[in-house]
DNA sequence: CCCTAAACGAGACGGTACGTCCGGTCTTAAT
DNA sequence: ATTAAGACCGGACGTACCGTCTCGTTTAGGG
């Protein structure tokens, strides 16, 4: 997420620059200071406990300062967690495409086993069930995901390593579709071994025949 | 889910016999009415609006009856849409697994797009996330379906159309987390095509090579 | 409270003897369970925690056992008190008005100020303010009470000691009047001293003069 | 009750002027509503009906502030009452005790026999039977009832026309004693007639011998 | 010895109110 | 204009009791 898209920025920003800008600005002790308290509440208690009113007494904030940024919850949350907690595994490019699918898939799986992460995306996802704006920014922060494994592929159908008829967003979706419905269900590990093991599968679907 | 392992049965069933139950019985009036309610209510308005008090009123029924024999929303809702919505695909038999296999994900997509049925299921999933007890039951359930879906696969080994060594939990999960992941992020459809493409990636991914 | 005006006896004493009774008769071990209960409960937790269901679970006894016999929670309290506490001070004859008041009024202070008696009655008191029954149930045991004050007074106006134009209601109506009035605020005591000095004003009050 | 003794006052007042007060203020249109609210309730149904959901919506008001403001629904009646039904006599001068008290008693049953103070008087005694917090508020508001009886005997004391052996507070407790046995018991009504009549069998109690 | 009737322990039922929690809005005084 | 503070209305929560209503069992006459 870009700085020019996180939610909540002063309206001088937007203004019609006819008025630059009045009055006292946005303070970004507080805006972290909340993005904290998100984060460790969610942290110690897991998704109850995580309340409006729990993140104001925590950061030391007032309410209103909080839904003046954020329309929910689960953005806040969502911000936090993109900002903070390191997410985003990196594209890699080691020449092959498993190689390749291999040690993302495995990045993606041993953040997603970290409790503290998986707790927090989960949260979310709930959110998500009920709040279109979580939903919104949930959708926003999975296409980013999906776009990193897009990459992947398409540069595994460009070196011929894969069909080019093979459709990638039908692999993509198996791949953050095996991962999520595992942290959400929770009847089955996210291992090393399983990412290898998908990242193989997947190839396998997709080779060239 | 099978009548004895309903929740919320009368203690006679689960007594040890010595004293065979005494007292007014469950009413199963009560009790379908709850049921019938919670469909009713989350077709209506969507998962705001689905509240114990709610439900309660709609059903003309104490709360207390309803905390009696279920111990969250999402186990009523769960157990409703087991019991009415015919969630359940029926494992095909067809001759060979790509056929069993599409019209098993077919037939599941299917009852997954139509929004009152996957309305039900990302409504029990979001609970799931915060509350244990919803979390048990839709373990439970999930567990069944796999277990159909298991049923093609190992099917298919037998049949040795499927490679012996084919990881059949690995298939199931991308399957399933597929359907999930479209259901709770609704960034791209269910179609038949999809069931179809999926079905066929599965296989070649563990054919017997 | 004579046996025949007790609440809840059989209809087999009140039906109209065509048909003598047929059935199984009122359990004695049932009632008493039921007042012991009423008492203990009492005892233990003060009007908190004396609810019907307590009554019945310690009784060992069904709510509807209760109901049966009894129209409220008050007259079960009463009953059990008139019956079991001795909470009725005898009425003395000393000779002369003075000594009989002093005697009969320290008797019921002293009952009075154990807190035992005093919790019952007060709760009784209070119930009887939303609820008619017990109002009713409290009416009487009141009427019997002044009744034996009385019985005292007007023996004083027959002897000559006090004037036959005092208004004995009056002075019956300042004596428990103050007696309740200590009992229910609580802000002082009611002690063998405050017994004779009341017995002494009221006394003087109705002096022949 | 003086206005800096009510209950629920913002801490503002009570803080120890470090931080002088932040946030919005207490609302006194919510207030009045209530009270008007629990008077209004009183009045119609008698105690029954009278129940913090019922005042909360009589009023208009969120529960919370309610409970943000009085310990129990009792503290809300008394206030209602000392507040806005005059119940409080006045304490004449008519230059004998006699007269005085007279006066004083009877503008005191005429108030007491109104079934509408009655029944405030009489639900907020009922209360205070099992709520500590009404106990509490009921138990100051019969303090200065008792003061302003005191004023008048120990005026009769001053002008030698009562000895000054005499037990005012026994006086005091036969008095209001009377009254409030009447009114919680039900069995003889509250006249101008006994006003008198207790006041003179009072003073007779205590005059000079 | 059965038959009918009533009382029993048990406990589920529809309701009402409770007191708490939280959401989202608003009003303060201060910065 | 934004901030921390905090009161406001609204509404769901889960619990406790209420008084009623079945249940199957037990205990009495009366035929």
């Amino acid at each position: 997420m870009t700085s020019s898209s996180r939610p909540g920025l002063p309206p001088a920003e937007v203004a019609p620059a006819g008025r630059p800008h009045t009055g006292r600005q946005r303070s970004e002790a507080a805006r972290s200071a909340i993005l904290n308290a998100a984060l460790e509440l969610l942290g110690d208690s897991g998704s109850a406990g995580l309340t409006i009113d729990a993140i104001a007494a925590t950061a030391g904030v007032g309410k209103q300062t909080i839904y003046r940024w954020w329309p929910s919850k689960g953005a806040v949350v969502l911000e936090a967690m993109t900002e903070r907690a390191g997410i985003e595994a990196p594209v890699p490019d080691c020449g092959s495409v498993t190689e390749d699918l291999t040690s993302f898939l495995a990045a993606t799986f041993r953040n997603a086993s970290k409790s503290s992460v998986s707790r927090k995306l989960r949260f979310v996802m709930a959110e998500a069930q009920h709040d279109p704006q979580t939903a919104e920014v949930l959708g926003e922060f999975t296409a980013e995901r999906r776009n990193s494994l897009r990459v992947i592929l398409e540069r595994g159908q460009a070196r011929n390593e894969l069909s080019k008829a093979a459709d990638v967003d039908l692999l993509i979706d198996q791949a953050f579709g095996f991962l999520w419905y595992r942290m959400l269900v929770g009847h089955a590990p996210l291992t090393r071994r399983m990412a290898k093991a998908l990242a193989e599968g997947l190839v396998r679907q997709a080779l060239v025949r």
